[in-house]
DNA sequence: ATGTCTTATATAATAAGA
């Protein structure tokens, strides 16, 4: 089963890129974030001429997430108690595993009230995964997390050090939510650095700039199942492009 | 500090979020 995760930046406006992309990385489930859209206005026919069930949560304007699968989705939880009124995960069951596409906050600023909502959002999220189960169970929690884990996973660590997305608060926030039993199932396959899931649209792509906060982290249960792993850095060269690509594990499930 | 993109409001620039 071969599952990503992509934050598209608006489904709407990424539709072309996203049609494109399935039909050629033929994932079995895709994560998606950041669909900008309300429930009802995803793009569930499109989505389903191109072969994939979807489950959606969706806002007005902001944040939002998805689940598109080939295989049936069953047991589909919108939301968790975290949230604080803003749709950043879903949840299913599909082929026996739990699967959740997760839009972590971004935190803006050191010290601000989003960066507060950031670290409050972790820890809700480590209590959600322990009232789940336990990481024997098969599970899988995709998308942007909106912090690199360590050095190898930005582009400069002198200029990222202590910066949104690599400040140590948020590696300790990043280490209590994965320490439930929470493999990063990239680096079972890749430990070199400089492989990266986002750049910045200012910056640009060119320059490699760029910062890995995309991951798909799979329960203990599953990690012997891991046959792979690699980012998809394709979508990120087309025209008009997310400023995110997508990440991808294969497993043996 | 700057750069760019997306959405919303409202029909042209701005603001907010990232």
């Amino acid at each position: 089963m071969l599952i990503a995760t992509w934050n598209v930046n608006s489904v709407k406006v990424r539709l072309p890129q996203l049609s494109v992309w399935l039909k050629k990385a033929e994932p079995d489930v895709v994560c998606l974030q950041e669909i900008k859209c309300e429930t009802g206005n995803f793009p569930f026919d499109e989505i389903g001429e191109l072969g994939y069930e979807a489950a959606a949560y969706g806002q007005k304007t902001y944040n939002g997430v998805a689940i598109l699968s080939k295989l049936p989705i069953e047991n589909i939880v919108e939301g968790f108690p975290g949230e604080e009124g803003q749709s950043r995960l879903i949840e299913a069951t599909i082929n026996g595993i739990t699967v959740l596409s997760c839009y972590a906050p971004n935190g803006q600023a050191i010290g601000s009230d989003k960066f507060a909502y950031k670290l409050r959002f972790y820890e809700a999220l480590r209590r959600h995964l322990d009232g789940l189960g336990h990481s024997t169970m098969p599970l899988v929690i995709a998308g942007d997390f909106n912090i690199a884990p360590d050095e190898r996973d930005v582009f400069d660590v002198k200029k990222c050090a202590g910066d949104i997305g690599f400040h140590p608060d948020e590696h300790r926030a990043l280490k209590r939510f994965t320490d439930w039993g929470l493999v990063d199932s990239f680096r079972l396959h890749e430990k070199g650095a400089g492989h990266f899931s986002w750049w910045d649209y200012r910056t640009g792509y060119d320059n490699n700039q760029g910062m890995r906060i995309d991951q798909v982290w799979i329960s203990k249960g599953l990690e012997k199942q891991c046959t792979g792993a690699r980012i998809d850095i394709g979508p990120r060269k087309l025209e008009k492009p997310s400023d995110h690509t997508p990440v991808l594990c294969e497993l043996d499930a």
